[in-house]
RNA sequence: GCCUCCGUAGCUCAAUGGACAGAGCACCUGCCUUCUAAGCAGUAGGUUGUGGGUUCGAAUCCCGCCGGAGGCGCCA
């Protein structure tokens, strides 16, 4: 936000170094800490341990370096916009003039608004691949941790200012949705319930029930055994008329699997996730095992098929690399049927190819790592270049206090199950607490709340760290929360709703020309670092850093709010100045929780 | 056996080469006749798993060790 300044100043750092054969190091700029006052700073601590290296002074770094900045703070003189510098402990501080500072941060938001933090735009398309849970199964919070990271990530990155392109990728095939299809065809046709989720929760138990009937048990008698590899036979029966195409088993199998669609994207609906693209797996299979002789006459794959084995990569030995790395992938089975490998290529060819995307990123959990990089690397070996612009955004698993979830065994915590869990405890609070909004009104208030705490819990961790999903945790109001951040909106809007003030938009003439308090001056340091947050979250590719801003902004929020009086400031022209501060807030905050997919509601 | 990730306050996590390692929860002390107390202010809590190395400077980079998780040619 204050480039212009920045570069002047180093252009006169440059010139003082060239004047006195200093080797300048790269300029690095920071943000001073503990102000009461703001500004920016960089230390010369790398210049003077350049220069000790070409011997030219004897005296210790830190010590040189305090020298040089204060020698460059003599060469500066006075810059415009500045209004003193200091040399610190070999840091040379530049501090703003305050009012200049203030009405220049808050003009900016206001006139931006929604857009204020917006990146330039990139030329560049990028597609991010999330949402991608397995038909007739049931959306846990596993699944939503991973919407969740997709969804923001996409946001972050549209923000940015790159053309962004939001896919899924649902497993709507494999022996898991045939045992389902069995166990309905066998014992409960036409028995589905009614209710959407109802019906996607129902498959779930199917699943579980089925496998209970084909798994091996310990100690089972002849004729258990020989009913489990009945029902087995049964199955791969199934299987087989489903790959052979046949009309009823597909019929089954299309009906079946509209069911995990329909509550699919009706909690995608809930999380106001809206995809451009779907990718079914059983749409890439048949295309993903014609690029195998492709693979095969550019000599990148072996066909080991004569021999009874499959046509693999040998990845680490076609690079010609002596230590296992990429390891050998087989990409496709001795039978000529797909692997997950086979069809994530044909994928990627698509994504290429047929949508033109420069980068792609794939949030999938860690375990996929060595997957992807063998899939990026035989990318590579192919022919495409964009394979060095994919990304495997790998992050953590979810797991429970009591261990892993399993769809097999039915132990999982399904999403709709926690969020109207927290509806119902938000809503109790609700009556508590704000008795005076109406029922229908508290009612999705109570949803926006809810779900800010859910969404939060899962942006407030790096991607590779592991969640142990507790409920109480996860649904908390109190702290580092969601409804923390989304209180600081509503105390904002509460302070110009009894203003009466809608927009600053017809008179926006910012005089911030009196005495600030010190949180005046850390809430607009704050709001001035939102577009730098924006461009790091989304180079980085961690929607972390974006969470963690907008609580600190919410935090720098309350505590202006307890210090400073808006409504009860006497002088009317410092009133309305504190007036636009806060809608600047308030639309930071709003802009910051729309990159985290949670919603500002405007009381609570 | 090899590879990847993780180890920071009692607990859950920030800080990824720079100024005194910061938050939340839990604990303790204050603050609602004042714009919403889902809040604010304060106290307390640390040899950053461990031993070396690189650097003017290391929680951060490199190597060893200990502990945890995951992966390693026909599951996804």
């Amino acid at each position: 936000m204050f480039n212009k300044e920045q570069q002047l100043i180093e252009t006169k750092i440059r010139e003082f170094c060239a004047a006195n054969d200093i080797p300048l190091a790269e300029l690095k700029w920071q943000p001073i800490p503990f102000s009461g006052e703001w500004g920016f700073a960089t230390s010369f601590f790398q210049t003077a341990a350049n220069e000790a290296r070409t011997g030219k002074s004897g005296k210790p770094v830190p010590l040189r370096a305090q020298e040089m900045a204060e020698q460059v703070k003599g060469q500066i003189g006075t810059v415009e916009g500045i209004s003193r510098i200091d040399a610190v402990k070999g840091y040379l501080n530049l501090y703003f003039s305050t009012a200049a500072y203030a009405s220049r941060v808050v003009g900016e938001v206001l006139a931006s608004g929604p857009d204020f933090g917006r990146g330039t735009k990139k030329n560049e398309r990028v597609m991010v691949e999330y949402a991608q849970p397995n038909t007739h199964h049931s959306f846990h919070i596993g699944h939503a941790r991973n919407a969740i990271l997709g969804e923001v990530l996409a946001r972050l990155v549209e923000f940015a200012g790159f053309e962004t392109i939001r896919a899924s990728y649902p497993g709507d095939l494999g022996l898991g949705v045939i045992t389902v299809m069995w166990i309905y065809d066998k014992l409960y046709k036409g028995q589905e319930p009614s209710g959407v989720h109802e019906r996607g929760q129902w498959l779930a138990k199917l699943y579980v029930e089925a496998t209970a009937m084909l798994e091996k048990k310990e100690d089972e008698t002849p004729e258990q055994t020989a009913q489990r590899e009945a029902y087995d036979a049964e199955r791969r029966e199934m299987y087989r008329k489903w790959d052979a195409g046949d009309a009823t088993v597909r019929e089954l199998w299309h009906r079946t699997r509209e069911w995990s669609l329909e509550e699919l994207r009706d909690i995608l609906g809930i999380l106001d996730i809206k995809i451009d693209v779907w990718f079914y797996e059983s749409e890439v299979d048949e295309p993903s095992k014609v690029i195998i002789d492709e693979l095969i006459q550019k000599n990148i794959a072996d066909d080991e098929r004569p021999n009874g084995g499959a046509v693999i990569v040998k990845i680490d030995e076609k690079l010609g690399l002596t230590k296992d790395k990429y390891r050998t992938a087989v990409v496709l089975r001795s039978d000529g049927t797909s692997l997950y490998l086979t069809k994530d290529l044909a994928l990627a060819k698509v994504k290429f190819e047929q949508y033109h995307v420069d980068r792609s990123v794939y949030v999938v959990d860690f375990r996929q790592s060595l997957h992807f990089e063998q899939a990026f690397k035989i990318l590579e070996m192919w022919g495409f270049p964009q394979a060095s612009n994919c990304y495997h955004l790998s992050y953590g698993y979810v797991t429970l206090p009591e261990g892993a979830m399993s769809a097999r065994r039915g132990t999982v915590a399904l999403f709709k199950e926690v969020y109207d869990e927290a509806i119902k405890r938000v809503l109790q609070v609700e009556t508590e607490k704000s008795a005076d909004i109406p029922a229908e009104e508290r009612q999705k208030i109570a949803s926006q709340i809810g779900l800010g705490a859910l969404v939060y819990s899962m942006l407030a961790v790096d991607n590779n760290k592991h969640i142990v999903f507790d409920i109480n945790e996860a649904l908390s109001f109190d702290g580092r929360t969601g409804p923390y951040i989304q209180n600081a909106y509503v105390r904002a809007n509460s302070i110009l709703k009894k203003a009466n003030i809608q927009s600053f938009k017809a008179a926006n003439s910012q005089n911030f020309d009196y005495e600030l308090t010190k949180h005046e001056i850390e809430l607009i340091e704050q709001i001035s670092r939102f577009p730098q947050t924006v461009e790091q979250a989304a180079n980085e590719y961690r929607p972390l850093v974006m969470a963690s801003y907008a609580y600190d902004l919410a935090n720098t929020f309350h505590s202006f709010y307890h210090a400073v009086n808006v409504m009860q400031t006497t002088d009317e022209k410092t009133r309305n100045a504190r007036l636009q501060l806060v809608m600047a807030a308030k639309q930071t905050i709003e802009n910051a929780l729309r990159l985290l997919d949670i919603q500002s509601p405007d009381v609570m």
